[in-house]
DNA sequence: TATCGTACTACGCCTGTCGGAGTAAATATA
DNA sequence: TATATTTACTCCGACAGGCGTAGTACGATA
């Protein structure tokens, strides 16, 4: 099966970024990593995309970074927190989610129709 | 309720400027009319945006464009009709609409969880 | 006569994604 | 021990598509 096109990818980057990080903070290559495994590599965020959306979401404020200073023998990591305006934007997110879904299936050709 | 963002927008106006033209050719303007009053103002397509899908997706060959020459006392106007390879288009983005839904819900902090 | 609705077109900015390349430490393999 | 692979990024510039702004022009309505 195909993969998501980038220009629908775009419109979610950002709330499973911040799906990923609503429990535990978590960093670039983990995340890239999950969202494969999740999607069944259906949805794959490319790196300079994954790590240009931490600094993006980091100036408006929805993450916070700190990092992890080789603390058991691995390879020092940004880490990356989700913030309370994070939260927020997500849940926003998840609402304009329920909505894209109402109206896009509007436009999508019912089972009986041939197209 | 708000809007859809332009970053998902971009994910559908192809899409959806094809059902609307799965049955039969239409125009610019009225497009976008049905458009909003479909999706209740929710999904509001400019009108650069989408001309400017049109001229994309002909140049693609997924439409076509003639002009209605004045006929009933009426402007002219420039319509346009989807080619089977536009049909074929739709059908894909209809499947990986079914995608995006089956991965995006895994994102989706579900009903009971506290965000 | 003026305003409103219709039906566009042109221009240029902006955002976010992407490809490609490169760096470097840690770990696995031979 | 040498090499390859995995981990974990960073930088750069190109590009597509959406958007704001402005402008044109015609017909209908007040």
């Amino acid at each position: 099966m195909a993969e998501i096109s980038s220009d629908v990818i775009r419109g979610y980057n950002d709330i499973i970024i911040l799906y990923l990080l609503l429990n535990d903070p978590s960093y670039g290559y983990e995340i890239s990593k999950q969202i494969r495994t999740l999607s069944q590599d259906k949805y794959i965020i490319k790196e300079t995309t994954l790590y240009s959306a931490f600094t993006r979401m980091e100036k408006n404020g929805f993450v916070e970074s700190f990092v992890n200073e080789d603390l058991a023998g691995g390879k020092k990591r940004t880490y990356y927190r989700i913030t309370p305006a994070g939260k927020e934007y997500y849940r926003t997110k998840c609402e304009e989610w329920t909505l894209t879904k109402e109206v896009i299936e509007k436009f999508i050709a019912g089972e009986g129709s041939v197209v």
